[in-house]
DNA sequence: GCCAACGTTGGC
DNA sequence: GCCAACGTTGGC
């Protein structure tokens, strides 16, 4: 059987909604509430075992500051169905959703958080979408592998910590 | 709080 | 299909 390369990602999410200590609390999300076509695009073309950044946004000190993976295949997303949601979308139908979820599980945390700022300052880094102003709006967004790991080691983490199994110690 | 950038909606 | 109006995101 042969697995397609993994892909890299950044997802966002506001610190005061969502923050990375969030997910390492929690152990495992499920990543909803998507309502732009094209992150919605990304979610879908995710894969169980995809590694992704994990950034701040709409905060003092907007950072990656985790890193983390995918551990689901992509799924329609339920919030879409319920009424009660705030991302109720009444367009969707369990036959034909138009959002769609993944689930997630932290990895580690940064050491050093890679900021906004390092990312623009560094020449290898300041490519990258989440520094550009045409996407910085984009919250879910595909990452080059080179640049992932040049986050990595700014941020203080081995590139291996993001290709092992499970990381984390048992609780 | 301001504003630039961009996505979405809806009239035509 | 075009485009103006509007809403949202997100850095600063």
């Amino acid at each position: 059987m042969t697995r397609r390369a993994r892909r890299h990602w950044l997802l966002k999410s506001e610190p005061d909604v969502y923050a990375y200590e969030a997910l390492e609390r929690d152990g495992r999300a499920r990543w909803d509430g998507v309502r732009n076509y094209t992150a919605r695009n990304h979610l879908r073309s995710m894969s169980p075992g995809d590694p992704f950044l994990f950034y701040h946004s709409s905060c003092p000190v907007p950072a990656v500051v985790g890193i983390g993976r995918v551990v689901s295949e992509p799924y329609p997303d339920p919030t879409q169905f319920d009424c009660s949601s705030p991302w109720f979308d009444p367009r969707g139908s369990p036959e034909q959703p138009r959002w769609w979820s993944v689930d997630v599980e932290p990895i580690a945390a940064l050491p050093h958080p890679v900021t906004l700022a390092a990312i623009r300052a560094d020449p290898l880094l300041r490519a990258m979408l989440v520094a550009q102003p045409a996407g910085a709006r984009l919250s879910v967004q595909p990452v080059e592998r080179t640049h992932f790991t040049r986050v990595l080691r700014l941020g203080g983490l081995p590139a291996s910590v993001a290709r092992g199994a499970r990381t984390r110690p048992p609780s």
